[in-house]
Order: structure tokens, then sequence, then C-alpha cells
DNA sequence: TATATTTGCAACCTATTGGTGTCATATAAA
DNA sequence: TTTATATGACACCAATAGGTTGCAAATATA
């Protein structure tokens, strides 16, 4: 099974179950409420969300709040560093320059 | 047909792909030369990058070459932008602090 | 002109995904 | 103790994803 924060992310409910979550701690009960779906499906997808760190929980009486693990999201940001890195500099302005003179020749 | 950014990313060949471009454009017989797959197989990645605008291409002949489109990149970048506020913020350390008290009440 | 190269597209196949309903278990409430 | 509630795990199913091969079209080369 791949099973990795970019997977995890590829799914819209997942995304939204994230977002719910960074706000305030909820249990799958009260995550499904926000959603068109069984609980048994939402319950699924906070499995996934599980397996990749994305969440960790905390288990009260017959409750379970699941929360957000930021550190995995970092792991996104870590990825997109790479790209700041050309969007940032001057590689963009180098580009624009480069493409006038293109047209300059024709 | 569900086609986004975060579907576009899951995908590891993907992201192995917008890495190379990243870097410089390239065809896809070139790109195809970096992967144990059928060059078919990875144009059908390559139509998944351009048709969420993450690539735009630019014939020369026969050759297609194709570049990073970063201004989607940074449709991911915004997405993460709501939780840099969590980490970022004095949550984390006002959390460590609640936890701190949790512990010295058992 | 005849041939080779680069590419995209379609048909096809299998594994995975995302949903469902059913059930067992643990805790809370009557 | 009996009943209600919250949850996870399982079997199942249809749609999708990601790979394959084969082919047609456009451009370059002999």
């Amino acid at each position: 099974m791949r099973r990795d924060v970019f997977q995890a992310i590829a799914d819209p409910t997942r995304r939204a179950i994230i977002t719910l979550i960074a706000i305030q701690a909820m249990t799958p009960n009260a995550l499904a409420g926000h959603f068109d779906m069984t609980r048994q499906a939402v319950s699924k997808h906070i499995r996934i969300l599980t397996e990749c760190q994305l969440v960790k929980h905390e288990q009260t009486g017959r409750e379970i709040y699941y929360k957000l693990e930021t550190d995995k999201i970092k792991e996104i940001d870590n990825w997109l560093e790479q790209f700041r890195k050309i969007w940032e500099s001057r590689f963009d302005q180098l580009d624009s320059v480069l493409s006038t003179i293109k047209k300059q020749k024709r």
C-alpha cells in the first residue's frame, strides 16, 4: 500500500478533514456530520491520515479526538522549497527578458 | 475526471517529472529515459500535469519541450498557508504548556 | 520520394480507491 | 443489568488510476 503525505492530501475529503481538525480536535462522529457520506467512509479517511502520521488521536472515554500533526504538513512544505528557489529568484525575470529578445528576433 | 493540483502531485512519477523539468525543459522522450516505464506511460503523466496546468509546452519541429508552470505550484503553497499560521504561531508553545499542566495534575 | 523519428491517442487490463452495509467491542446511561 | 452510543474492522462493489501494446500523424533525414 502506497501511503505517503502527497497521496493523503490528494483526496478533497481528507483535505477538508485536515482543515477542520486544524482548528480544533474532533471525533469521527462530529467530522462525519460535515460530509455527505457515512461515518465509516470518513473513518477510513481518518485511518489513512493516521497511517501517514498527518493526524494523532487522544481517547477520552468512548470518544476519540483527532487532531492535526503539523510536522508532516511541513514535509509538503519542504518539497515545495525547491520550487521557491525558482519563483522567488531572478530566473523569472531572466525568463521574461529572454522571451522579449525572442519576440524581437521575429 | 477529478483533476486538481493535489491529485496531480500525488503520484511519485509525476513529482519526479516536475522536479526534472523545473531544472530544464525536456521532451517526453528525454523524460521517459529517466523512468522504468514506457514513453506512453510517461506521456500520460505529462498529459495529466498539462490538464491541471502544472506544465506548459513549446514545440520546435517535431520535438515538444515541457517546462514547469510555477503559478500552479503556488496554489499548493497557498493551501499550506493556513497551517503555517498554526505552526509558526504561539499555539504550539501554548500546547506544550497545557500538556505540562496536564502531566502535573496526574 | 521513401524512411526514420517523435509524439499523441485509443483500446485494453489489473490493482487500487473510495464508497457501502454489517458486525463486534468498549464505554456511558437508564 | 440492560440498553444506547461511539468506534474500528471487515467483506463487498463500482469507478478510477496507472500501466501496457498498437497505431496514425507530423516532421526530419537519406
